[in-house]
DNA sequence: CCAGTGACGGCTA
DNA sequence: TTAGCCGCCACTG
C-alpha cells in the first residue's frame, strides 16, 4: 500500500501498541490514538489496522470501538474470525459485543506508559 | 485539484 | 436517556 516515509511511523506505533495488548484484554481505537497523540483521529488507527491486516501480523481482534463492539470483524478473513480469536483469548463475545468490556479494557496510556 | 469514504469518538438536540 | 450530526486524518477515484 505505497508506504510513505514519515507517516509510516504512526502505523508502526499502532502495531507496537496492539502487539503489547495482553491476552484476554481489549482496547479501543480512541485509546490508541490518544496514546499516540492524535486523539480524535481514531479513524486513522482503524485505517492503520486495515493496512496492516495482511502485511503485519498483530492481534487486531483485540481492538474494538469504545463501546466494545466488533465493528471491524467484517474486515477479517472471516466474519467470525474476530469473535473466535477473542474467545480463544478468554474474552466472551455476545452479539458482536465484548462482555465486561470495561473490566477487560486495556488503556495503553495507563497500563503501558 | 476536488469530493467521497472509512475498524471512531465526542457533542448536541 | 437515546438518537443523530459533525469533526479528525489519510487514501482512492
Amino acid at each position: 500500500m505505497t508506504e510513505k516515509p514519515g507517516k509510516r511511523n504512526f502505523f508502526e506505533d499502532v502495531y507496537e501498541v496492539v502487539r503489547l495488548i495482553p491476552k484476554g484484554r481489549v482496547t479501543s481505537y480512541g485509546a490508541i490514538a490518544s496514546y499516540l497523540g492524535s486523539k480524535g483521529s481514531a479513524r486513522m488507527v482503524g485505517w492503520a489496522l486495515i493496512a496492516s491486516h495482511p502485511f503485519t501480523k498483530i492481534p487486531a481482534h483485540r481492538v474494538v470501538n469504545r463501546v466494545g463492539m466488533l465493528t471491524g470483524k467484517q474486515h477479517f478473513e472471516e466474519m467470525d474470525t474476530m469473535q473466535e480469536r477473542l474467545e480463544q483469548d478468554g474474552v466472551q463475545v455476545v452479539n458482536n459485543q465484548v462482555v465486561n468490556f470495561k473490566e477487560l479494557f486495556w488503556d495503553p496510556a495507563k497500563e503501558l506508559f
